[in-house]
DNA sequence: CTTGACCTTCCCATGATGGGAGACCCCACA
DNA sequence: TGTGGGGTCTCCCATCATGGGAAGGTCAAG
């Protein structure tokens, strides 16, 4: 397989597929013209990267998961810990967003929304009140 | 006031201070030496990009922001567009990364996390189910 | 043998933030 | 008056993941 069609069998594009490799998350062959040549082996691994990325896992994580991956004595216990850490991360920063989504929404509420100047969510960005609502 | 005094009474950091002017959020004075100089106007913008910040406003929604705020026959329709536009992408991002943690605690809860290899997370990773739980 | 679709490498951009180098400035103290 | 330490200036580079685009090589079909 060349890059195009690894990419449409991984779904991953070209360009984040040599990305990848140059961060060293996979080796592909290269074909006597200076083409990068895909095994089965390859697409699983990119496969494999796409669910990752799309559990929200940094490369750094999804490095060390495909070493784990690869090591078949590997503990399950440090797979578990990295998806548990990464979990955690994820909630916090889903917590935080919400409360920042929360704010606003209050504020927007006492916001009357028309035609005139008067605006709490200015009024709080320009000078926030010392109680109220945390951040 | 020179810039790290702005700094200190804005809590935000003298290099982002110089990136904010870089962008043409603010225009602080310049003295003869060179340095830059802050007023008490500078420094409530700089209070309010920080609070907008906090909100999670992107620098492109602060500067609309900034703009309304200085414009005086504003419409606070305007001011809540933007704020409830924002609130919209807050709680979809909110929701994506709840997603992900769900799906991933899904996992881990099936993970023995001991020393055996055998383990759902990779297993999902490498061969994920076209059933179960969606993405 | 040309044309078009593919591949290669290299540079640049995003968004928000920080680190650090090298040069300049200023004030206080000896 | 000199010097030391702390401020400031600009400029370049890094992060993280991703993409755009240019300039040039390669291949297959017409």
């Amino acid at each position: 397989m060349i890059i195009g069609e690894a990419a449409a069998a991984s779904g991953i594009s070209q360009k984040m597929i040599r990305h990848y490799e140059s961060i060293g998350l996979l080796h592909p062959a290269r074909r006597e013209n200076g083409y990068r040549s895909y095994g089965d082996a390859d697409v699983a691994v990119l496969r494999f990267i796409r669910h990752a990325r799309d559990l929200g896992f940094p490369l750094e994580d999804v490095r060390r998961l495909l070493a784990l991956w690869r090591d078949h004595s590997r503990a399950s216990a440090d797979v578990r810990r990295i998806a548990l850490d990464h979990v955690a991360a994820l909630e916090e920063k889903a917590r935080s967003l919400q409360a920042m989504a929360a704010s606003l929404r209050h504020l927007a509420a006492h916001c009357q929304g028309d035609a005139r100047p008067d605006c709490p969510i200015i009024d709080e960005l320009a000078n926030p009140e010392p109680e109220g609502t945390q951040r």
